[in-house]
DNA sequence: ATAGTCACTATCATTTTGCAAGCGACCTGC
DNA sequence: GCAGGTCGCTTGCAAAATGATAGTGACTAT
């Protein structure tokens, strides 16, 4: 686990988890993504206490994938909007929820309806260079010189 | 946030991350997917307390995504191999990972390499059904009644 | 017998999380 | 004009998780 921003490690994961590697984060970005883009929205939503919720929220603002914008001067009122980093961030919350749908999917679950066809989404994880979905072809690792 | 097993909501991504839904827990998966499978490997490459890491292997052990086994009785010696689930789980490091590089990407990086090509992989989260990336056509969510 | 490895556990300090209460700025009756 | 209500937080304190360090049991190797 690296936290010092200064001296990364060569681990992409971690590099990826540094900026969102807990829980309440991500279920922040899925509720924005839901259209709960409001400070009281997201509390009762999540039933996160408000401290916590104001500093996953300063948090998330500060690595880069929500923004706070002034949607009323008065009252004075505030929205949290994804960045584009944040909603690169997306399609990784639909894999989870694939994943969890799968291994962990009991009883009545929410979907995403894809609304041109009406179908149910299906996200898998493919390379984009081979078209197959990651798992099914042999892979190594590349590791960086460390000289 | 669900912590309820018996009572779980109805988000996905939530019953993902009820698994999985900490930082060491998919460092680990990612360890031992690259062949760190060993307590004392991953207690080094990983830099993690030792009462820590127990904690963790046992909590994804009882997840069930890894599965300790024996692998010489004399001295008594285990390892910690992926389950179904488990393997299940590394497409969705895979698509961290391509988060993480591009959006935390300075300096030299870990990356995973194609065999039969000798490309570097791109995870992308596709939608089985269209093929299309998540992200380039709109959807819309389905709940569940709660009558 | 002594030293070393591996896979942990035990103890205790530090950090993070979480609950409950309160606060400032404003609006909405009346 | 002032009591109550909403929104977006902050403060104070308790509880839980995390982490550093030391130690332990089962061996092997010399």
């Amino acid at each position: 686990m690296t936290d010092d921003k200064n001296n990364p490690g060569t681990c992409p994961v971690d590099r990826g988890l540094m900026r969102v590697g807990d829980r309440w984060s991500m279920l922040v970005l899925r509720d924005i993504e839901r259209g709960l883009t409001r400070y009281e929205q997201l509390r009762a939503s999540l039933g996160i206490a408000p401290n916590i919720l104001a500093r996953r929220l300063s948090a998330l603002v500060g690595a880069g994938l929500i923004a706070k914008r002034r949607y009323s001067q008065r009252p004075p009122r505030d929205e949290y909007l994804l960045t584009d980093a944040g909603r690169d961030f997306l399609p990784i919350l639909a894999a989870i929820g694939a994943w969890g749908s799968k291994h962990n999917g009991g009883g009545a679950l929410t979907r995403q309806i894809d609304i041109a066809t009406g179908e149910p989404v299906r996200p898998v994880v493919i390379d984009a260079n081979s078209g197959a979905p990651i798992g099914t072809r042999p892979l190594r690792f590349d590791y960086p010189d460390q000289a």
